[in-house]
DNA sequence: TTTCTTGCAAAGAGTTTGCATTCCA
DNA sequence: TGGAATGCAAACTCTTTGCAAGAAA
């Protein structure tokens, strides 16, 4: 049972105070199956609770993407989407024409890595990328 | 000599006129060896024009993208950086401690690309890609 | 109690848009 | 001249911040 601990385990052990509105967001990423916004945890939060504040939502995702248990990911158009860090390794193919987002496994990119890393001596974080393109239905 | 019009010269064979904003904002493009923000345009246009509106400057690169002669990345930051299509292919290696971003040479994506279309039938945009991570000086 | 968190409202940054005016072709 | 392009200002989206009020431990 041991590196099952769940986020809100985490945060406490830590020392952070367990707020509802914590638990709330934590909650929201962890039942994501897939990557989530911080506008989708707002939505999911009023669902179980009259009203959580942005401001709030968005201080919860920074301390959980400091403490290393969730993931920022940048899939453009200035938003950002959170993942938790444990969960499997994938990317995304995000299509430009329908806008659709598949998610694939991480392996492709083992080994752009191992390359940038032995060619340029550079840590990629390739956890959870954005790839974007046309996607096989939108292809012309 | 085929295949070495000026951006400006696509741009009026297809119809578009060619006011002076325009030219500069062109100019700015096509000296930028490197990506270039919108700002950065602006600020490199005043030096020879009294003052560029900044929606002049978006709705140029917006068109430029659109007619496919620029390239629009997302470095994070919800900032975009531009660059012309037809500069060689190059990749960036942008480090979340320092900020550097270290040009890199396609071919390392060449077979990703490959990969990606044969397996899930997405035609991936990389042509000009940010991976962050860090870099080889601030590394632990 | 006491310090950490929240909510609110306002401020940001970067970008987009409506509309009247200007100007290229 | 006439439609395309510009400038201006306001709006917009997503995110951050200061500060007083509230609540976890």
């Amino acid at each position: 049972m041991k590196g099952r601990k769940g986020l809100l385990e985490i945060l406490r052990d830590k020392g952070y105070r367990l707020t509802p509105q914590r638990m709330i967001v934590v909650e929201a990423i962890e039942a994501s199956d897939d990557h989530i916004s911080a506008e989708e945890i707002r939505d999911m939060a009023r669902a179980k609770y009259p009203y959580i504040n942005m401001s709030t939502v968005y201080r919860t995702l920074e301390l959980l993407v400091e403490e290393g248990l969730v993931t920022e990911t940048d899939l453009g158009g200035g938003r950002s989407l959170y993942h938790p860090t444990m969960k499997a390794q994938h990317h995304h193919l995000v299509c430009r024409k329908c806008a659709k987002v598949k998610d694939i496994d991480a392996s492709v990119f083992q080994r752009l890595k191992g390359e940038l890393k032995s060619q340029y001596g550079f840590d990629a974080d390739l956890e959870h990328v954005g790839i974007f393109g046309t996607c096989e239905d939108c292809h012309d």
